[in-house]
DNA sequence: ATGGGGGCAGAACATGATGTTATGAGGAAC
DNA sequence: GTTCCTCATAACATCATGTTCTGCCCCCAT
C-alpha cells in the first residue's frame, strides 16, 4: 500500500510541477524525494514522470493518479482539524446523573466550571431518584452518576467524594432557633419532616434517632429533602437534610444547624467499569472534587472532602 | 500529521477490540503496535483507550476519531483498485492521428494488437490531412501522429519508423502488366494520376521522374492515394502512391509492382515533445514498429522496417 | 560557443519509525 | 491456586526517510 508520505510528496511534486518546488514547499532536501519518487513508481508499477529536458513531465497516468489522491489528501489534511476538534472537546456531550441534593447544588458548581475549560463540550444533566441511578449507568445513559449514598455492583465502580452532616433547618422563629449545639434529643419534642422508608434520608434519620435511643415525632412524610425544607419553610415542623440540599442560599428563609453524630451522606461518583471516561468526564470528576473542597472550606462544620 | 501507518493500526485495533487482535490481524507483533499507539496518544493530545481490567478500552473520543479515521482507511483501501486500474490502462483513450495512407493500414493494425494487449484503453484513431498534423499534436488531441512524411518543428519530437517505395498499380489488363522490372522510363509514355501539388505524394513522385529526365503524362490529379488507386482501379491510367496504400488486400483488382528509385515514404512517429507518454502510447509505439517490421517481413520489396 | 544556473539523480551516511524477541505484571476463568 | 490472556517495557534489528556532496544535463544569456 502507498504510505501516507507517498501520497504527500506525490501531491507536492504535482502541483509544484517539479521535485524541487516540492522539496522547497515540505521543507526537505531534494534527493530525498527524488528517491521516494522511484520507489513508489516501482511500486505502482508505472511510470508518474517522465525525465525530459532535464525536468519531470506527468505521465497521462500520473494525472488519473492525483485526481484519487488529491481526494485522500484533502480528508486527510481535515483529520488534523477533526484530531483537534475532538481534542477540545468541541461537540461532545457529557452526560451526568446525579440524586436531587447534589443534583442542585454540588453537580451545576462542577460543570458550571467544566464549562470554562472546555466550551465546546455540552454538559447533559439529569436528576435520577435512587432506584434508576444503576439502569441509567449500565444502559449508558451517563457516563457518571453523582449520589450521597453509597451503593455496590460488580460493573460499577465507585469513588468517594465528600460527606456532608445531617442537618437540621427550620424557621428562624421555631423554638430551636435559640439552642446553640443541637442534640438529637433536642428535635425529639418537636415535629419532623420524615422520609419515605428506604430512601437514603430516611435510613440516617433512623439510624441518628435510635443512637439517641429517642423517637422522632413525625409531622410530614416527603419523597425529597427539598419538600422537605419546602415544608420546614411554611412552618411545618423541622427539616433533617443532608447538607446539600441547604447548601449556598438554597433557603434563605430557614436557620440550619449541623446535627453531629455518626451517620454522613456519602457523596460518590460511580462510573461504568467497562467503559471508558471522556477528556470532559475526567475534568467533570476533578471538578466536582474541586467543589466539594471549596464548598467544605465555606462551610467546614457541615461538609467534609475527601 | 498522522501517519497511514497510524490510521491504519488504529482502525485495526478498533475493529478487533484489542492490541492483540490487531497484531494478529496485520501479522506483527503485539508490543510494537502497543507502542504505536502510545506515540499517537502522544501526537493527537487524548487518550485513545483506557486500560481497565488488563484490557484496552476504546474512549469516546476514540470512536469520534473512529469514525473520521474510517472514511480515509476506505478511501486509502480503494486506491490499491485504482492503482491497479490505472496500470492496467482500464478507461483510458489512446489518442492517434495518421496521414491516410498509414491510417488505413499500418497504424489499425498496430491500434489493434494494442488492443489486445491492454483490453481496458479505447483507442481513437483520427485520419490527418497534412496541414492539420502540426495542430493537432501541439494541441494535444492527439498524443502521437503517424505521417508518411517527415516534418521538422522545434515542439515535436520525431523517430522514424519504417519507409515504403513508391509503388505503381494499374489494372492486370494494362500494358504495363507485361514487364518484369518497372522503371520509370516505362511508365512514362502512359497516363498516371497525378497529385495536387505540396502534397507529399507529388514532390515523391516529381523527384523520381526530373531523377529519371522524363516527364509525366497526366490522366488524372487527385488529394489522397486512396482516390487515385480508385481512379486507376476504372482503369484511367497508372496510380503512383506509397506502398502503404495498397498493404495487404486493400485493392485486390489492382496489379502492384516497385518503384525502385531512390525516393522512399518515410513512416515518423510524432510526439510533443513537452508531454509524457502514456503507457498504452509507448505500446502503440513498439506496436507499430512491430507491425512495420512484420509489413516489411511479408513484401520486403516495397516496404522497409527502420 | 561558452559559461552560469537550475533541476535531477546517485552515493554515503544519520536518524527515526517500525519490526522483532524476551520478559514481566495484572486480571479473568477454571 | 493455576493457567491463560492481554498489555507494557526493554533491547535490539531493519528499513524508510532525512541529510550533504557531487556530477550530469539542459536551457539561457553573455
Amino acid at each position: 500500500m502507498l504510505s501516507l508520505r507517498q501520497i504527500e510528496v506525490f501531491h507536492a511534486v504535482m502541483v509544484s510541477g517539479s521535485v524541487s518546488g516540492a522539496a522547497r514547499m515540505l521543507n526537505v532536501s531534494q534527493p530525498g524525494l527524488s528517491r521516494l519518487i522511484k520507489y513508489m513508481e516501482q511500486r505502482v508499477g508505472f511510470r508518474l514522470f517522465e525525465r525530459r529536458a532535464g525536468r519531470l513531465v506527468a505521465t497521462p497516468e500520473a494525472h488519473r493518479l492525483f485526481m484519487e489522491v488529491d481526494l485522500i489528501y484533502q480528508r486527510v489534511g481535515g483529520l488534523d482539524q477533526s484530531i483537534r476538534r475532538i481534542a477540545e472537546g468541541e461537540g461532545h456531550e457529557l452526560a451526568v446523573g446525579a440524586s436531587p441534593s447534589v443534583g442542585r447544588s454540588l453537580v451545576p458548581r462542577a460543570l458550571a466550571e467544566l464549562s470554562g475549560t472546555m466550551p465546546g463540550t455540552i454538559a447533559r444533566l439529569e436528576i435520577l431518584p435512587m432506584n434508576q441511578v444503576q439502569d441509567y449507568l449500565l444502559a449508558g445513559a451517563a457516563e457518571q452518576v453523582v449520589t450521597i449514598f453509597p451503593f455496590e455492583h460488580p460493573l460499577v465502580e465507585s469513588q468517594f467524594i465528600g460527606a456532608g452532616r445531617l442537618v437540621c433547618a427550620f424557621r428562624p422563629d421555631h423554638p430551636l432557633a435559640g439552642i446553640a449545639d443541637l442534640t438529637v434529643a433536642d428535635i425529639a419534642p418537636h415535629g419532623i419532616v420524615a422520609f419515605e422508608p428506604g430512601s437514603p434520608h430516611a435510613q440516617v434519620i433512623e439510624s441518628v434517632f435510635s443512637d439517641a435511643g429517642v423517637k422522632p415525632r413525625i409531622a410530614g412524610k416527603v419523597r425529597f429533602a427539598q419538600t422537605a425544607c419546602a415544608l420546614a419553610e411554611s412552618g411545618l415542623g423541622v427539616a433533617l437534610v443532608d447538607a446539600f440540599t441547604v447548601m449556598g442560599k438554597a433557603f434563605p428563609d430557614l436557620a440550619v444547624r449541623p446535627l453531629h453524630g455518626t451517620s454522613l451522606f456519602r457523596v460518590e461518583l460511580h462510573r461504568h467499569r467497562h467503559l471508558a471516561q471522556s477528556m470532559a468526564g475526567a475534568r467533570f470528576a476533578a471538578a466536582l472534587r474541586g467543589a466539594m473542597a471549596q464548598a467544605a472550606r465555606e462551610d467546614p462544620a457541615m461538609l467534609l472532602a475527601a
